[in-house]
DNA sequence: CGGGCCCTTGAATTCTCTCAAACAATGTGG
DNA sequence: CCACATTGTTTGAGAGAATTCAAGGGCCCG
């Protein structure tokens, strides 16, 4: 188990929650707001690579990302780790675990994290007491599941050109919808080995491909994080478009 | 768009709803079941090989299948096809769709299909008059993503033959579990392009790599159709363990 | 200053793909 | 009933992609 800040209690209040004035989110009713404001218990905050959600553990706890950065994977018992998907403001940790009772994948910090805690007892009254967030908590499933089916196409049948292309055209529009980097500023904080944990990739071909893109001048790769240049050129790359969800939810 | 037999109304009565006697899945309350039997609005039948929802469509249902097999896909644009999971009896298809607009990928039958009909428009009256049916949804949601993560892992990090050996042991627990086959009989009615296509891999070297699971007595390839001799010995390989999921809800 | 982590590069090996060809089973039309 | 087209499986061989092994350099931190 890895090393931890502290546990503080809240110290955001949901009403004012910095999340809510970015575009990509959804409003809240004075009615949900305040159900979200008592179902939150606490804050948490973490080190960078300190382990959030363990597989095979049982975790009282739900979090949304407040700020930061993180990871979901899961390793083959001689220790091949495949990178599942990654965690940004607003993304929800640690459902599977709470509808399914053990964790099937474990969470790790990117960066330093600061997490909204929730009790994964406490998710059957906002079934009972709030359907349009319970619907939310089911649009946020369901949308992950169209990120991993993407990521599978990915793997599956991208080359391995496209594949990196394709991560980090994803990664870095992602980063923008909820201001983590800027249209033409801000790296992606991930080392190649993140790269090629993602993309079912050896580190040492993943380097030789995402020096191919920065070749191109698509990307610059700096110590450890990735500056994209051109997302649309990666995303051409991978045949791929993203979708600009507006109006979506989080807790 | 592929052909359909017909698309008679219900024949099936939730009531007497053959799948409720299946060990997996849990029971219902009178409450529940008879929302259920309001919910649905008719029943579907399509041939083997027809597509049942397509990728970009806003498809206005929302189905469960009765009876049958399906599978899930995404096509890159020169033809490429990457398989990302199979539906068979309890199996939910569309709800990506229904929550979030758009399809963003393709189902087609493997066999002839019986699917239970719901309308897209009234899941909000699901969420708003039956939370433990909506936690239900959301369950089957999760459930599928801990699969993709599965099916993920799978293709990013295992060998040929694990990844081989994964799917059909996966495929046959699965079908065991609605009665698809039996412990010693039945077989899995899918093409090595089906295979192939699931495992990111060409068809030639699917072929090779069923070869040697074959010799080794682990699984017997039939004329279009695989019957799965140890699966416990193909979980083996693979590392991997199936988590026997009983009480599992469905719709 | 040494150790650890990350990035980089070259070379040999292994894996996987494409190309090509054949055969078996099935279904169709004459 | 046969000729023929179609689909699915099988095999070999050469080409291409990705892996492992090996080694070196840069940077930060204790």
């Amino acid at each position: 188990m890895a090393s931890r800040k502290n546990g503080t209690t809240a110290r955001t209040r949901c009403e004012q929650c910095p999340l809510r004035d970015f575009k990509p989110f959804r409003e809240f009713s004075s009615d949900e707001l305040s159900f979200v404001s008592n179902f939150k218990t606490g804050e948490l905050t973490t080190d960078s690579g300190s382990t959030v959600l363990v597989e095979g553990a049982h975790s009282a706890h739900l979090y949304t990302i407040l700020d930061g950065w993180a990871f979901r994977y899961k390793i083959l018992e001689d220790g091949r780790r495949q990178i599942l998907n990654y965690g940004m403001p607003g993304d929800l940790l640690g459902l599977q675990g709470s509808l399914m009772g053990e964790m099937q994948h474990s969470v790790e910090a990117l960066t330093p994290l600061t997490l909204c805690v929730f009790e994964r007892d406490r998710i059957t009254e906002l079934f009972e007491n709030q359907p349009t967030l319970a619907y939310d908590v089911t649009w946020i499933a369901s949308r992950e599941e169209a990120i991993l089916d993407e990521h599978l196409l990915s793997v599956g049948r991208r080359s391995a050109l496209e594949r990196a292309a394709y991560l980090l055209a994803f990664l870095q529009k992602k980063a923008l919808s909820v201001n983590l980097v800027g249209e033409n500023s801000g790296t992606l904080p991930i080392t190649q080995q993140h790269v090629a944990d993602t993309l079912g990739l050896s580190i040492v071909h993943t380097n030789k491909t995402l020096r191919k893109l920065a070749n191109r001048d698509l990307i610059h790769w700096l110590d450890r994080g990735c500056e994209v240049i051109d997302a649309d050129g990666l995303a051409e790359i991978a045949d791929w478009e993203f979708e600009v969800s507006t109006n979506r939810p989080f807790i």
